[in-house]
DNA sequence: GTCTATAAAAGGATAGAC
DNA sequence: GTCTATCCTTTTATAGAC
């Protein structure tokens, strides 16, 4: 693995467990085995990683994210409820104290500057993106006047504040209730769309 | 105001302007007007500080936060979207760049001490508790089976995840988005309540 | 309880040899 | 591209007079 590349890896890791704030060019440096000379040779500073991380984090959604938690699901609404499952196992897997690192990172960073925040949307847009494909391929279940890209940032929305509620109170129960909340959602809209009801 | 009152006041919108890590003391002190002296004879350290500024925002969530929002609504389930509304009022009128305090803290903070996590868990369950209470006022208008507790939360977790994609995008619409979402799951409830329905 | 001065450490970033 | 040494600023916290 080439210098940068390390250098993005364990800054990427380093910003989920701690922050960007908490990180330190130090840690940085440490987890990576790089020298100051040598980051500061690829990157002009620290904020200038975060970028290096948050372009990782966006070009890597579909290997990283989205093929592992589709792996043998082929119902398009059950792999949106796969990618909810997967973050289950994130919190489960980390005790309770698991974060989206897109999510942290947005509320952490106040006043990120134009480039982070543009990456930061981007991150979340793909990521409902992805959601709102999968609506398109289940069209004929759901009402035809269905707001699908709502629904594709409704589900985001909620899986984001689930994660802060399981995190902030360590008990994934947090979690299944919001999942079991989508659950009922879904099934209300493909009961109405068999019903063949006007918009509730 | 006595110089403890200032120094929470002040640092109540520090935290929530520039979030916690990126808050200096000295800056407490400046917006204060309060010397370094003063201050640590209040209290031990920062960390104390924040304790105190989250300690004012659980025992201050009726008067601060639930009462204006709910001045001249008397309709239980309005008042769950007057509150979505107060966030609204917020999220424009600071640009987009609002951030709940509570939420940003919680997510910022990725190793707060129990004492802290405890005060972030409590602010949260505090204000689920209001919105469930709502619930119970309507009960008649719901189904039976539901899950109160459960829809409390996920009206908490979908305001938290969508005042993140509004301040990300820096676009209310996002916000406007979920509110759409959240007024057809209730009316949906309702209409299942009409309709007397098994569990969908 | 409040004031000023300052200690002690950590942080981001740079210099310049190799 | 990589190495070590170091500068300079910011930050939390303390000392001790009043």
């Amino acid at each position: 693995m080439d210098t940068r590349t390390r250098i993005i890896v364990a800054a990427m890791e380093l910003f989920w467990e701690k922050g960007f704030n908490s990180t330190s060019v130090a840690d940085i440096l440490s987890r990576s085995q790089v020298n100051s000379g040598s980051l500061y040779h690829f990157f002009p500073g620290k904020q200038d990683v975060l970028i290096g991380v948050l372009e990782a984090y966006r070009d890597g959604i579909g290997e990283m994210l989205l093929a592992p938690a589709w792996d043998g699901v082929a119902d398009p609404i059950e792999k949106i409820f796969a990618l909810l499952a997967r973050y289950r196992r994130h919190i489960v897997e980390t005790d309770c104290v698991y974060g989206c690192p897109i999510g942290s990172l947005a509320l952490e960073l106040h006043e990120p500057d134009p480039v982070v925040r543009a990456l930061l949307a981007a991150n979340f847009a793909n990521w409902t993106a992805a959601v709102e494909a999968r609506l398109v391929e289940a069209a004929e279940r759901l009402p035809a006047d269905l707001d699908r890209k709502a629904l594709a940032e409704f589900v985001l929305t909620a899986m984001e504040g689930a994660v802060m509620q399981a995190r902030t109170h360590r008990d994934v129960a947090y979690f299944d209730r919001m999942v079991a909340m989508l659950r009922a959602h879904f099934a209300m809209l493909t009961a109405r769309r068999r019903a063949g009801l006007a918009p509730a």
